[in-house]
RNA sequence: GGCGCCAUGGUGUAACUGGUUAACACGCCGCCCUCUCAAGGCGGAGAGUUCGGGUUCGAUCCCCGAUGGCGCUACCA
């Protein structure tokens, strides 16, 4: 409504890795944040740290954000092309006392960061530069000494800030040390981006992973130097693998294109991942499933929680489950080509029969993957027996005999419906003497190659009756037995 | 080590400003269905809210301490 007071966000990775689990949550929270209140989500790459950032990583982003379907405003906006604008803010704070020119080498303070250590003293830099007279600092400079430029840290009292989440959070300036704004290269540390671009690009609220909180007095103090005003800052809190140890590769998989790998419905995901350290509150308890729409609409900062969240992979797992079931064959189906494309496999089958076929398969599928394996018989002729399934239904050396029996009397029937294909199989079975459910279990490995199907009869009339015929005649000609 | 943050069943969460047999979901276990099951139906176990103090008629909820976990502690982000 009112442009003025619309919130701008932004979700501000850097492109050092992949899209991880942690990172696509807070850009969800933000995202759900600035679509709930009709406000801007902006896609920052910090990308000022060249040794580890590649394209490929930002690539890998923005696949990432859009898998999830995470649609930005405006961005992706680069800090390595908005290099100027950090240079003249910390020449701002410098001009303004409030940074001072460094000369102290890499080497050297990592030097007398190992004796303090050593020593037992906390490993903070001494701000022997600080005292240099500015007129000196900046002839030194000028005379082409390399220079970093750090923040001039108040000596006494304390910092604090009122976090969304958290509460009000407070700082001891004695405990902060004068950071470096900007590298002898002129490169920006993140300190100093974080801030120009944040205060820059008009954001109103800063959520981001917990694992800033120490950083945010830091960055309080820029905002106060500056004389800008201060977002709102809401951290969530992380997430964690099942020890409870920070979510990493050795938990599994940790991107987020992994999962769309996996076979999981992007919306699944998203759905999930929501629920991970924010609840939509007591009104909403007996519920878990979320469309894109019903986030928007219930999102709000007073749901996310204070505690680490640990990453349960069972419960994206059922979440999987139930968005493929819920979804219709139709919505279904381009995920399920993706998985086909993906497998090199095409389905020889009308469309017709594939959306009946997914239709009848939806409820048993875990993941979009299994319309690529286990569910292959369904869509094509080329298909695989599972030795088990073999083993468990079809090691009776009269069962093919009896096979191709049923399979001629469904040649021979006037029609070919699932009742009826019922009614012909226990006919079958009593004239013989036999238990109908050892020639429907039979059946159903010989028609799907899979000891779990959907019920068989349904699934004889979803391929059809020729290839009942056929297939149940195979068993006899090409023993599978596995 | 220092500083900061957090703490409800195995996991994710709920419990209005202190008063509930501490709720829901995932997972787990069992039973049923019977043509399979990773499907469906039904039921069950599992926390007295990390621990110890305090405030209060009464604490999951407020205060203090302990413990544990996590985060930060770079010219990384």
């Amino acid at each position: 409504m009112n442009p003025n007071n619309s919130p701008r966000v932004r979700f501000a990775p850097s492109p050092t890795g992949y899209l991880h689990v942690g990172g696509a949550r807070t850009a969800l929270f933000n995202w759900l944040f600035a679509r709930h209140f009709n406000g801007t989500f902006i896609l920052r790459i910090e990308d000022t740290d060249f040794e580890r950032s590649s394209e490929a990583m930002v690539d890998g982003i923005l696949e990432g954000m859009r898998w999830i379907g995470l649609n930005w405003d405006e961005g992706p906006f680069f800090q390595s092309q908005r290099l100027s604008l950090y240079q003249q803010t910390a020449e701002k704070l410098v001009a303004s006392r409030h940074a001072y020119y460094c000369f102290c080498t890499k080497e050297k303070l990592e030097q007398r960061r190992a004796q303090a250590t050593a020593a037992g003293r906390p490993p903070m830099y001494d701000r022997r530069c600080r005292s240099i007279a500015p007129e000196t600092a900046a002839a030194r400079k000028s005379a082409g000494e390399a220079a970093a430029v750090r923040f001039s840290v108040p000596d006494g009292g304390s910092t604090a800030f009122d976090d969304a989440v958290f509460g009000r959070v407070e700082f001891a300036n004695a405990e902060i040390e004068d950071f470096v704004l900007l590298r002898s290269d002129g490169i920006p540390t993140y300190h100093l981006s974080v801030v120009a671009d944040d205060i820059d690009m008009r954001l109103t609220h800063i959520i981001r992973g917990a694992d800033h909180i120490s950083n945010t007095p830091k960055q309080v103090l820029q905002y106060r130097a500056l004389g800008a005003e201060l977002p709102v800052f809401a951290h969530v809190p992380l997430i964690l693998g099942p020890d409870k140890t920070r979510l990493s590769k050795r938990h599994g998989a940790t991107s987020v294109i992994a999962y769309k790998d996996m076979g999981i419905v992007p919306e699944a995901f998203r759905n999930f991942l929501a629920l991970l350290g924010w609840s939509p509150g007591p009104g909403h308890k007996d519920r878990e499933i979320f469309s894109s729409d019903d986030l928007i609409q219930l999102f709000n900062l007073d749901g996310i929680s204070k505690s680490n969240a640990v990453f349960d992979n069972d419960k994206l797992a059922w979440f999987n489950t139930e968005y493929i079931r819920a979804y219709d064959p139709e919505r279904l189906l381009p995920l399920i080509q993706d998985e086909w494309k993906a497998a090199e496999f095409t389905p020889s089958r009308s469309t017709g029969e594939i959306l009946a076929a997914i239709d009848l398969l939806k409820p048993r599928a875990r993941s979009l993957k299994d319309f690529a394996t286990s569910f292959r018989a369904y869509f094509s002729d080329d298909f695989e027996y599972d030795p088990a399934a073999v083993t468990k239904f079809l090691s009776d050396p009269a069962l093919p005999v009896l096979l191709e029996e049923l399979a001629a009397r469904y040649a021979a029937a006037p029609e070919f419906s699932e009742a009826s294909a019922e009614q012909t199989l226990r006919d079958f079975a009593a004239e013989k003497n036999i238990k109908a459910g050892a020639l429907i279990n039979g059946s159903r490995v010989a028609l799907t190659g899979q000891a779990v199907a959907p019920s068989l009869f349904a699934v004889m009339a979803a391929l059809g009756k020729d290839r009942v015929v056929s297939r149940l005649c195979a068993v006899s000609k090409a023993p599978t037995s596995g």
